[in-house]
DNA sequence: GCTATTTCGTCATGCCGGTTTACAAATTAG
DNA sequence: CTAATTTGTAAACCGGCATGACGAAATAGC
């Protein structure tokens, strides 16, 4: 009663599991697990202060997670305090690994990372793939899992699940492409095209770039907006360390947030969307550019070369950026602003119209405003990641199946 | 494995509490308790596999709800199918009460409500409290919550909590008002000007109303926008049947989402901000009216009569509020929108122009937007309710208090 | 160097909580 | 009236964490 009283998340039927002692012991392995993973290598002593559990209690815990090779002994901890040193633990570098995949417009990538996030095998193939149809992309893909596969079971990781980040617009199973208008492909359901015997999960290539952004990113906030530009203008809403997906799986449009109510027609059939501001193509016209392959490397190399018609084009987007964006900050108020995807490179043209138009239209501080570190690699690594995250919320789900 | 992977509300070190035994036993009491008040009377059987538990264990856990006097056992239910019928449980008339206060502009109310979500006792004071100084007021409202208190006692009943809803920023600490311009408030402490001995919840008007909706709205969605104008115009975001509050606790500022990004200035130091073209002031003045007392009473008699040059200014504020609902829609992907508080009273002058600019701005299908059927009554029900739903989700912590 | 102290990991034991199994009670179906 | 079905409860069981005690391995003090 002393906690605020209408944070209603767990209100409600709460969890759908019956609290049952099962769950609770899966629940406290994941604890330990998380806990090992996160705060580096950890005696099983100070595992059990850190999460309230006792000495007893975690030992048993670590033998079983021990037993299914996902936590691995190191040996007794040099000793600098007094007492009976410890026996350190860390996760193993030899368990299971997420397999992550990245269906891009002009490349194919896959990578494997172990549960010490560490990335141990990786595969890219260069080659436009705009308006190819999806077989044989997907068999092109195949052929690179099978490769980063035997790579990463060479060094004994097991693949515990396929994550694949797409351009386009994914349906509430995780497995249908609803809409990817820069690959051209339509309800496509990838179940189907993909290596089988492995859980797969399709998701848009902003929301792993986010996934990415929350999990990697060094002082990361568990709530920010991350702004990518892979299709049209796409922001992820990271509410409390997930993701906000909406009702229908559309949250985080921002491309078609109204600027100018009065601007141009949009295709969504409104008038002034951010997207005829800032968008790739409308960009590109108001640089005086053609539309062609790279057209981000476009134009960031010409702005950088100092092509002053580019980066007065890049400079107005960013204004149209920051009132979209004082919109979204005024609604959610989140910790921070960060620019990911191919729009990090973008970034030193973009940032300072698009701080100032935020800053002139808030009252008091201004919400800060940063580039993603991990840039165009975010949603490989957020795909991959994601299902080592699975592994590490719910170890006795994979336990047996090494 | 089979969920969709990267849900990662869960993820993280989870739960700060210990997954210990005395927790599983509270979450399950609750998990009882939601049940029967939320489906009706139930009988031990239903309750157990409705919530996957065995009858054995909620029979334990239904002996331990009586006796603290949170459920009461109704007698055999008429049975209509074979085998012994059960005996009907239903959550007790006479347990905990919650405390809901209001302090409006021009009126203060109170009331207490019971386990069932049944309004107990209710008292509401008229009289003009803008610019009048806490303590009076606070004085006033403390003299209704004993009135108030008394009568439920009467009934059997015993406060539980005593939630405040304000027309202003609170901090996060729950309990500080730190400016509330319509009173003339600001960073005043609450805990210290009501009675004692109760604990205290202070929130935001427009938050109470919100959750409101959410709990006692007939189909109300676990995703929706609740828009409010009691000061500016403010928007509650609900997320997941929970509250967004943002970082700063300032999220839903909707009043300053730019509408016109190039529009009249703003005090907020930005342009064309909504509250520019659908705050009170602005639609007063579009429509020639002196501010007085009741403005939001006074605009709805004018429009009522037919008043052309109020329902001019009505319209396009409904327009206005279209724009800054159709960025917020395209962000958030809300199952609804509902107007609440004392707009509800504007609704039928604003909704037309408001749903039109709606759907002029969106591809496909259109988010509904309807009207609270509570009304001005949400904050303070929300408010009582808040602390009912504080007991339902943890039954154990208030067991003895009786 | 020797002992006292501290800390670690692990037992054996106990408690707590949900499950399983069994059974009496209360109803409908035939 | 009997068989079948469902409910609620009691007894025995089991799984899981806590408690308390112990040996092991380090430091601190003499």
């Amino acid at each position: 009663m002393t906690a605020p009283l209408h944070e209603a998340r767990p209100s409600g039927p709460g969890r759908a599991l019956p609290d049952t002692q099962q769950g609770m012991r899966r629940r406290n392995l994941a604890r330990v697990l998380h806990t090992v993973r996160a705060q580096g290598p950890l005696s099983r002593a100070a595992v059990a202060s850190r999460i309230g559990l006792t000495r007893a209690a975690v030992s048993t815990l670590v033998d079983e997670l021990i037993r299914s090779g996902l936590l691995e002994e190191l040996g007794p901890e040099r000793p600098g305090r007094v007492g009976r040193p410890g026996s350190a633990l860390a996760v193993s570098g030899r368990g299971p690994a997420g397999i992550g995949a990245e269906v891009g417009v002009d490349h194919l990538a896959v990578c494997a990372v172990d549960l010490r996030g560490t990335t141990r095998a990786r595969a890219i193939r260069q080659g436009a793939n705009r308006d190819r149809s999806p077989q044989p992309v997907l068999a092109e893909l195949t052929e690179l899992i099978r490769q980063v596969v035997a790579e990463a079971e060479g060094e004994g990781l097991w693949p515990a699940g396929l994550a694949v980040a797409v351009p386009g617009l994914v349906a509430r199973d995780g497995r249908t492409v609803v809409r990817a208008p820069n690959l051209g492909w339509h309800d496509t359901d990838l179940g189907t095209l993909l290596p089988a015997g492995l859980p797969l999960t399709v998701d848009n290539e902003a929301n792993f770039g986010a996934l990415a952004e929350l999990w990697l990113g060094e002082d990361t906030p568990r709530d920010f907006l991350h702004v990518s530009a892979e299709i049209g203008i796409g922001a992820a809403v990271v509410v409390d360390g997930g993701l906000l997906r909406g009702t229908r799986g559309f949250a985080g449009e921002l491309g078609h947030v109204p600027v100018r109510p009065d601007g141009p027609e949009c295709a969504c059939g409104g008038r002034g969307c951010l997207e005829q501001y800032a968008g790739e193509e409308a960009v590109l016209r108001a640089a005086g550019l053609e539309p062609g392959e790279d057209r981000v490397g476009l134009l960031a190399g010409r702005a950088a070369q100092g092509d002053e018609n580019v980066r007065r084009a890049l400079r107005d987007a960013g204004t149209a950026l920051g009132v979209a964006l004082t919109g979204a900050v005024n609604l959610l108020d989140p910790e921070s602003v960060v620019l990911g995807g191919e729009l990090s490179g973008l970034a030193p043209w973009l940032l300072p119209s698009l701080r100032d138009e935020l800053a002139r239209r808030t009252a008091g501080p201004v919400c800060p405003v940063t580039v993603s570190p991990l840039g165009p690699e975010g949603p490989l690594l957020g795909a991959a990641h994601s299902v080592v995250r699975a592994v590490l919320d719910d170890p006795a789900a994979v336990a047996g199946q090494a």
